[in-house]
RNA sequence: GGGCGCAUAGCUCAGUUGGCUAGAGCACCUGCCUUACAAGCAGGGGGUCCCUGGUUCGAGUCCAGGUGCGCCCACCA
């Protein structure tokens, strides 16, 4: 380099300041038209770091959690690119499943109605207010799959936008869509594999069951709420003697349901009751009374009764038991007919129970409470015709209960048939696989124990709904025309993706679709999770490309947010182990989340969302990903404006700073200064610190290192302390200079990952050409390359020095109230003999800095090593203007 | 009830294996248009590091107990 002429910028022929929002667009399109961000899919997996990025819920409302946690992904991403590795960085939209149908039905205000015909060409549009108040418009499954597929794509568009003018670096030539062909061959080629290997099977069993969304639900989708109920005390008599007893319920309802009744086996009040039997108010059932270790002697009155079903607890005693089976409660959350009497509900007084249950029958669940409350209110409803069965008045109390987490009304435990993956044999080899991943933060990593050891329901695959994978499987049917579930027919690999509702199993034609004799679709998806799970395979194009898949699986890392642990990353973990015996990712990165002000979670629900358009516009991308890569990984930040504030300021200065180093036109000449290279080495420092930190994905200390070092020792103090050296046509003037464009050219490549804009407009300007890097993220990171020819200090502490005596002086200057550019007639600097004898090679840089023509120096023993005091001073007259 | 996390300046946050007088930015106060930058610079005030006890020459940091907040899970009669 030494002899040829630089590049230089003339800062006159520059806008003033940067024009951000130009820049955004000019950039991103070069970026796509370069394949800046290409994945290379001729090299090999060491050279590869995969990420297998969350592919976000489309829900229509973007906020700035979108930006958060997916520009910490991009700023790990863009140092890895940097340190020259084949990024495989793709994006994907979940975009099936029941947020999209809730969403779409109020966006056009239509349900789906499966018996409905499809109308081909339907157009339905947004709905008005006016259509609002009519009855929603019931579409067929088809044309609800279409409204589907057309608000996403729509919602897709206004996330890919966003994500785009944040900058994130991924290679949208990789983009997919978790309802598209590819993810739906799949997932329905992940459901062959594991039928073949034997790990899921059909049951009809009791299990969760939302009303509203009318499907079945998983433990994971399931949470608590507490919400007021009532203890209602019923007296039970005996079928044999004359005792009675009196149980507590929040379910009177269910009293029609009851199959048994349940005491602890310790407790004295109910010793002699075991073994007998017990006949029910109203419905006068004679049900078993039995004991049980799960009994509760402190809860309401210390004996219960067993209903079908009631809660978890009550499946477990009806198993255990082997009590009848008596639902009362129908899909639709409606009390079904059913009848006592000779082969049906057994009862002592079948008129007397069938009169009271016709008042029942189809009603809902709240209002059947209402209704058998009244009825036990009544004189005579007691078993026995002795009084009302209802002791006392309900006692009120809060109490908790299962929810879908997207539910409005309790869950319900209801017996369907529905497809179940075995996770319960395995958690030994789940938790082994969580033990050989790599938890960021690590004590994230209990969360995940904790979830698969307590862990007591298999996975529910099934879901009872429209927009989703198809479950690729039909049955037989016999001649009466019912289903054998048993024999399932399952397509070939070859022929996936299927929709078993409109392709036809080998060997059948259509004409035999639900005819006796013929085959019947199933007509139930899968839940999201069984789809979403499959993401690192969906990415290494399992199954139809081994090549590629052997280099994109397992990827490197999974960036997550910690709620869905028990989901997304639990089932991800579960399938890779169940396909192929390995982890899914070698490290779990799971970001915290946005908190407004007053510390609670930003959501949509919650209406305190902050819209990100508005605050790129006023502080730029760049502010947004500075405030983004200020949070650590899992820890939970209120949103605070001010940080975007910070991020735009550093860019001003990156602007500026760029500005001055690249203007300088000094001649060119190896770095040679003492205070030149005391600055390379501190600079050495900070690169070596920081790489490390990236390597732990630690971005944000990284950043923070990086931004105080350019702040204050390259702009505050390096800058300041040579800007009139640099100007000098000498070997010290090219010394200067080309330090300041080492520390220009090392620092924007620190900042690059944060910032990508301003970073690449200020190497465009010159660094791009010296480096023969068009692309600042395609630059290598910085390294010892960099500071190969640059001889270590005399005195590491050199530049420390330099930067203590001029704030003593400007220090002076403050005090005098006169600005930092007035120069000094005469000043007298006092340190200590020892720092007075090391700061003396680089002091002509600090009295430069000062405007100071002539000093005295004088010695302060007093003074500890490296402090300077300004002992006199006087400063020239203010010039006129 | 179990597990995890957090508590440091008015606000948002750093603080490494225990080590000088506990830091940054924002906000606030004072001064300064200085040849990159007033979208800036220089300087300044501001702290019971949640509480109690312990270990230690030394504790914001380690240990025990407690308080408050948040999250995850369990309990759901």
């Amino acid at each position: 380099m030494n002899g040829t002429r630089r590049k230089t910028v003339d800062p006159a022929a520059l806008p003033r300041h940067f024009e951000a929002a130009e820049a955004e667009r000019r950039w991103h399109e070069r970026w796509q038209r370069d394949g800046t961000y290409h994945y290379d899919p001729s090299r090999p997996r060491e050279e590869t770091f995969v990420v297998d990025t969350p592919p976000p819920t489309v829900s229509g409302s973007l906020h700035v959690g979108h930006i958060f946690s997916y520009t910490q992904t991009d700023v790990v991403v863009r140092y890895q690119r940097m340190l020259g590795k084949n990024i495989f960085y793709p994006l994907g939209w979940d975009d099936n499943g029941l947020p999209t149908e809730r969403r779409v039905e109020n966006y056009y205000h239509v349900r789906c109605d499966p018996r409905l015909p499809y109308e081909a060409g339907l157009e339905v549009g947004e709905a008005n207010a006016k259509r609002r108040k009519e009855r929603p418009r019931g579409i067929s499954r088809q044309n609800f799959i279409e409204l589907c597929e057309e608000l996403t794509a729509k919602d897709e568009t206004a996330f890919r936008e966003l994500w785009s003018r944040a900058g994130l670096s991924v290679d949208w030539r990789q983009e997919y869509q978790t309802i598209d062909e590819h993810c739906r061959r799949t997932a329905q080629r992940s459901f062959l594999d594991l039928h073949a290997k034997g790990h899921v099977f059909l049951a009809e069993a009791p299990f969760m069951w939302d009303l509203d969304d009318q499907t079945a639900v998983a433990q994971a989708e399931s949470e608590e709420r507490t919400i007021p109920g009532a203890y209602h005390h019923l007296r039970f008599t005996l079928v044999d003697g004359d005792e009675s007893f009196t149980i507590a319920t929040t379910r009177p309802e269910l009293l029609a349901a009851c199959a048994g009744v349940a005491a602890h086996p310790e407790d004295e009040r109910f010793r002699g009751l075991f073994g007998r039997r017990a006949r029910t108010p109203l419905f006068h059932a004679p049900v078993e009374i039995f004991p049980s270790e799960r009994a509760d002697p402190e809860k309401g009155t210390g004996i219960l009764m067993v209903c079908t079903f009631g809660d978890q607890t009550d499946v477990d005693w009806w198993r255990e038991q082997d009590l009848p089976l008596r639902q009362v409660v129908g899909r639709d959350g409606r009390f079904v007919p059913i009848r006592f009497g000779e082969g049906a509900f057994e009862s002592l007084a079948p008129e007397a129970a069938n009169q009271a249950y016709d008042q029942l029958e189809g009603l809902a669940v709240h209002k059947a409470r209402e209704r058998v409350v009244e009825m036990l209110r009544e004189p005579g409803s007691a078993p026995d015709g002795q009084g009302a069965a209802l002791v006392d008045e309900p006692e009120a109390i809060e109490h908790p209960v299962k929810f879908y987490e997207r539910g409005r009304r309790p869950l319900e435990i209801l017996p369907t048939r529905q497809w179940f993956c075995r996770l319960l044999d395995k958690k030994a080899d789940l938790l082994a696989m969580g033990e050989a991943i790599a938890w960021h933060p690590p004590f994230m990593h209990a969360r995940f124990r904790d979830w698969t050891e307590n862990l007591n329901l298999d996975w529910c695959l099934s879901r009872q709904r429209f927009f989703g994978v198809s479950i690729p499987v039909w049955y037989p049917l016999d001649e009466s025309g019912e289903p054998d579930h048993g024999q399932p027919i399952l397509p070939a690999v070859e022929q996936l993706p299927i929709d078993p509702m409109i392709h036809v199993p080998e060997g059948y034609d259509e004409s035999q679709r639900d005819k006796p004799g013929g085959f019947t679709g199933e007509a139930d998806i899968f839940d999201t999770w069984f789809t979403s799970s499959m993401t690192p395979q969906i990415g290494s194009h399992w199954g139809d490309d081994p090549e590629r898949h052997e280099r994109l699986f397992p990827a490197d890392i999974r960036p997550q947010a910690h709620e869905i642990i028990r989901t997304w990353a639990f089932y991800t973990i579960a399938k890779a182990w169940l396909h192929h015996g390995t982890v899914p990712w070698h490290h779990i990165l799971l970001s915290g989340w946005i908190l407004d002000p007053d510390r609670k979670k930003m959501s949509k629900s919650k209406g305190n969302v902050v819209t990100p358009l508005e605050l790129l516009d006023k502080y730029t991308a760049d502010a947004a990903r500075y405030w983004a890569a200020s949070a650590r990984l899992g820890v939970d930040t209120a949103f605070d404006e001010s940080v975007w504030k910070i991020g735009k300021r550093l860019q001003t200065k990156l602007w500026n700073a760029g500005k001055f180093v690249l203007s300088q036109e000094g001649p060119v000449h190896p770095v040679h200064c003492e205070l030149d290279r005391a600055f390379a080495a501190k600079l050495r420092a900070l690169v070596e610190a920081s790489t490390r930190k990236l390597d732990g994905f630690d971005y944000a200390h990284a950043l923070a290192d990086t931004e105080s070092f350019f702040w204050s020792q390259f702009t505050d103090s390096y800058l300041e302390l040579v800007k009139v050296r640099a100007r000098r046509d000498d070997a010290d003037g090219g010394s200067a200079t080309t330090s300041l464009r080492l520390g220009l050219d090392v620092l924007l490549r620190l900042l690059a990952p944060v910032m990508p804009y301003i970073t690449e407009e200020i190497w465009s300007w010159a660094f791009a050409d010296e480096h023969d890097a068009p692309s600042i993220h395609r630059a290598p990171w910085p390294g010892h390359a960099d500071f190969a020819d640059i001889a270590p200090p005399d005195d590491p502490g050199s530049f420390d020095l330099a930067a203590a005596a001029l704030a003593s002086i400007n220090k002076a200057k403050a005090d005098a109230e006169v600005g930092m550019g007035r120069e000094v007639e005469t000043l007298t600097l006092a340190a200590n003999e020892a720092t007075l004898a090391r700061v003396a090679p680089v002091l002509g840089d600090v009295l430069e800095a000062a405007r100071c023509e002539t000093h005295d120096l004088a010695t302060e023993a007093s003074l500890e090593d490296g402090a300077f005091r300004v002992v006199s001073a006087q400063f020239a007259p203010k010039p006129a203007r």
